[in-house]
RNA sequence: GCGCUCGUAGCUCAGCUGGAUAGAGCGUUUGGCUACGAACCAAAAGGUCAGGGGUUCGAAUCCCUUCGGGCGCACCA
């Protein structure tokens, strides 16, 4: 497709002898209405020229030849405004499509660098819970993103199968496993051991220590220990992917922590050789003070056993050697800031080739709060996804029972839309904010929802299924598409690969959300005053085609944020 | 105490590396189903962008400061 913001600042670099580059960064794309669609200020040539912005805008738009392609330029109050031909905008969007169909809006400016996305990581023998929903949406969301865009992307789930939580489970186990039936409701057993154990630990600082023991033995490979470990593993990863089939989330490798710990000692070797490693209380640490880090990094504790910083220290450099990466990315909470500023920091002694180290991108989103205050899996106070989930399902069971009653597939339909909804009002903010979690918010059908999306796709669909015409480009008509309702519909489709760009820069899948919102309430409008059946046989071909790309575009938008989309609804 | 982060309409939030009159949804009020699906559309009301300084042609956006919320600060992850 033409880059009509490439072009434009070719216009004004002809006429002007300042850098491309800048000029480029400055042409911007108009909010206003009715003041064209790219605008170019002129207040910052103001003082090199010695000119008002007005009179250099004034110049600049006499000066410039215009183009096929622009249909006029003005100049106000110092912006320069440009107005793209309609028709040609129209075209490029349309010929693009005819292009690529399905693939509208697919990219290969990854140049198939390596993108490692770690996110999701549930911790073994701890339930699934709406704190671990953002980790998932996000990374998942982030992963078909960079694909989208032509990187060769890999999902790791790091799974929190390690530390002194197994040693405390352990030790739960030895003293209360009789009381305990494992074979029903794995998950809420454990859970109840864990939430035991920790009341008890807390009390009583000697079972925190023998806790500690147990995860020491575990990882020195004592038996019994390790037998139980995998029995925990086990009957969580069940639970787990009872989830990942609801969401349809699958991972390149479920490489947990584990497996990590037994590279400790490489990590030992190599800070101590770079003279980074200092003993101190009996554990082995990292000072990062010059690097404006006051706490310091613990990699080895005073038992001799590794520590969360120690194995993912240890992944990055297996990540490193195995998969050559461009960039690895990690999905987690804000509340881990500081840990992975400190690993970020001493990866840098690790002997890594410049690129791994540069390439670690710390993606951190806001907590997720109870209106009753903090969730801790620790006090038992916590809300099971699965059960969001499927309230989530049930209330659009509801409403589908009430408005379309007669519905093929029902079920199948109710799971989309009800997992949509959940999936998009978390993915529907920035990351960096607190969310106070409310049931009603996430479930809501209306407005800047899912549904809504899925509701426009929906009518989108079931237009094209009332023709059985297959329009060809050949056959359209563009100037039946000057319209203003039409013309804004066509500018999002324009930007729908720009869109899915800054999504990726910034890591904000929300850039991607909000886009689908919009371009499905202005296909609302336009829908709401013009019939797409037309009589004109002209303007419904024309119609036809444009929302044809509209939903493919809704479709392909919803699929990368993790979202599937209903025919029917 | 120190560090990070957030504060925009009654509520939940957008506002891109500073740019034109600060925008949505929900809620409230009003109007619209004999056009292709009303899970929709159209319209109204609603703001001292937490307070105060500064930088400049221009600040919700950058800097300083005060206040308020959240998170973190060595053997949890």
């Amino acid at each position: 497709m033409l880059n009509f913001k490439q072009e434009i600042t070719n216009l004004i670099s002809d006429v002007l002898s300042i850098e491309k580059d800048e000029i480029y960064q400055n042409v911007s794309l108009v909010k206003e209405k009715d003041k064209g669609d790219y605008t170019f200020p002129c207040f910052i040539l103001s003082k090199t020229l010695k000119k008002s912005p007005n009179e250099i805008s004034k110049d600049l738009k006499d000066q410039i030849k215009i183009p096929k392609f622009i249909d006029k330029i003005e100049n106000v109050n110092g912006y320069l405004n440009f107005y793209i031909n309609k028709e040609t905008l129209t075209k490029e969007v349309f010929k693009e499509y005819d292009l690529k169909k399905q693939d509208y809006g697919k990219s290969d400016i990854g140049n198939k660098e390596t993108v490692l996305i770690e996110y999701s990581s549930p911790n073994i023998a701890k339930p699934f819970h709406i704190g671990h929903l953002r980790t998932t949406v996000i990374g998942h969301a982030l992963y078909n993103i960079y694909k989208f865009l032509g990187y060769n992307t890999i999902g790791i789930n790091h799974l929190g199968d390690y530390g002194t939580q197994f040693g405390k489970l352990i030790e739960a186990y030895k003293m209360w496993g009789k009381e305990y039936n494992l074979k029903e409701n794995a998950m809420d057993q454990m859970v109840d051991m864990y939430v035991r154990i920790n009341k008890l630990c807390s009390e009583d600082e000697n079972v925190l220590e023998r806790c500690r023991e147990n995860f020491r033995l575990l990882e020195q490979g004592d038996k019994y220990c390790v037998d139980l470990w995998n029995k925990f593993k086990d009957l969580s990863m069940i639970d787990f992917e009872k989830i990942y089939k609801l969401l349809d989330i699958k991972f390149d490798s479920y490489k947990g922590e584990a497996s990590y710990a037994k590279n400790m000692d490489e990590i030992i070797n190599k800070l101590e050789k770079n003279g980074k490693l200092i003993e101190s209380e009996g554990a082995k640490i990292v000072n990062l003070e010059d690097a404006g880090i006051k706490t310091p990094c613990i990699v080895q504790k005073a038992n001799g056993s590794s520590i969360y910083a120690t194995r993912d220290l240890a992944a990055i450099m297996y990540r490193a050697k195995t998969y050559d990466y461009d960039k690895s990315i990690y999905v987690t909470g804000c509340e881990q800031d500081l840990h992975f500023k400190q690993v970020f920091e001493v990866a840098k002694y690790l002997d890594l080739d410049e690129k791994y180290i540069k390439g670690l991108i710390h993606v951190s989103y806001g907590m997720y709060r109870l209106k009753e205050g903090k969730m801790s899996t620790r006090k038992g106070n916590f809300i099971k996804l699965e059960d969001i989930l499927n309230e989530s399902i049930t209330k659009a069971k509801e409403i589908i029972k009430e408005k379309n009653p007669n519905l093929d597939n029902s079920n199948d339909v109710a799971q989309k839309v009800g997992i949509g909804a959940v999936i998009f009002s978390d993915l529907y903010n920035s990351r960096i904010k607190d969310e106070i979690f409310d049931l009603d918010e996430m479930l809501s059908f209306q407005g800047e929802t899912c549904p809504y999306i899925q509701y426009m796709y929906v009518r989108i669909k079931s237009i094209i299924e009332k023709t059985n015409e297959n329009v060809l480009l050949n056959d359209i008509n563009y100037s039946k598409l000057n319209d203003e309702l039409s013309y804004n519909i066509v500018k999002l489709l324009y930007n729908f690969t720009d869109t899915v760009i800054q999504a990726s820069v910034k890591n904000e899948p929300y850039i991607l959300s909000r886009y689908l919102i919009d371009l499905a309430k202005t296909y609302s409008s336009f829908y709401n005053q013009n019939k797409v059946l037309s009589d004109d046989t002209e303007e419904r071909n024309a119609r036809l085609y444009l929302i044809n790309i509209v939903g493919n575009v809704l479709k392909s938008g919803c699929e990368l944020l993790g979202i599937s989309m209903p025919d029917k609804m």
